[in-house]
DNA sequence: TTGTATGCAAAAGGTTTGCAATGAT
DNA sequence: ATCATTGCAAACCTTTTGCATACAA
């Protein structure tokens, strides 16, 4: 919270009410919210707020660096803070995507592919199954589904 | 091609002319296209093929583990081939993604994490940075955008 | 013949944008 | 005072769906 105030005043962009709201939403969840979800809980604390504000405004967090689009494969974007490297687990069922910090994950060495001309900048891990909940609920038939 | 035949076949399912002219077009590319790219490729050998149709033939293809829906983090699912592990390198700035398939990387033994209970069943490594033509436009500012 | 797939058009998400008003600095 | 941001509502884009028809098996 600190760090997005002290990014906004050095490149002179307003702090506002909602953007702070948003921040607390995100900075709150583990569980990478879409914007709707985002926007509810944020509404809460600061009644009034649009839609269009969150999109808005996850844009601009972007922008500064603190928030961060991740990769998924269903609808609607999830949203995270951006803060170091980290990689995902995805449920192939419920679509849920944790987050999983992993010093021996971070230690490999992953070969950078110099594919193409390709100029790596970020690494991310996708780790797709099951949850927990879900893996309980279905006897391990069928898949996937949103 | 003859792989889908095959497990149409199988599963009973009918193999139709929009079926093979969307493998069609996937098969043919290397770009992850979009379900509107797809259309304009499948279109142009079917005429009158509808987007809806792809979609339908999309999710169908999905179902008997032809076609595969990737992670990524713009607007609109891309889809491609599913033929073995492979990871992609994904473009920040124009959203390209490229196959890497890379047998150091299959080698790699990567921690299977048992986080909470979760049951990891596939793993896929993204790589985004800056394809070749994209690297050499941008002079390295600015970032991001579809 | 039987059951699924397709075309068409409409609906349902999810995300973006123009504009006037509001607010941060 | 100045310029970016917000609310509101409409526009956009992507994906899904109902229904009658067409088609594969």
């Amino acid at each position: 919270m600190g760090r997005m105030v002290a990014l906004c005043r050095r490149r002179g962009v307003p702090v506002t009410a909602q953007r702070r709201a948003v921040l607390r939403a995100l900075a709150g969840r583990r569980d990478h919210p879409t914007a709707e979800r985002i926007h509810a809980a944020a509404a809460a604390r600061l009644p009034g707020m649009t839609l269009a504000t969150v999109y808005r405004v996850l844009a601009a967090l972007e922008r500064l660096g603190v928030a961060r689009r991740v990769a998924h494969d269903g609808t609607g974007a999830r949203f995270e803070i951006a803060e170091g490297a980290h990689h995902h687990l995805v449920c192939l069922s419920c679509g849920r995507i944790l987050d999983l910090r992993d010093p021996a994950l971070e230690a490999l060495a992953l070969p950078a592919p110099r594919a193409a001309g390709f100029h790596v900048q970020e690494v991310s891990i996708q780790f797709r199954g099951l949850c927990r909940p879900c893996r309980r609920k279905q006897p391990a038939r069928e898949r996937r589904r949103r």
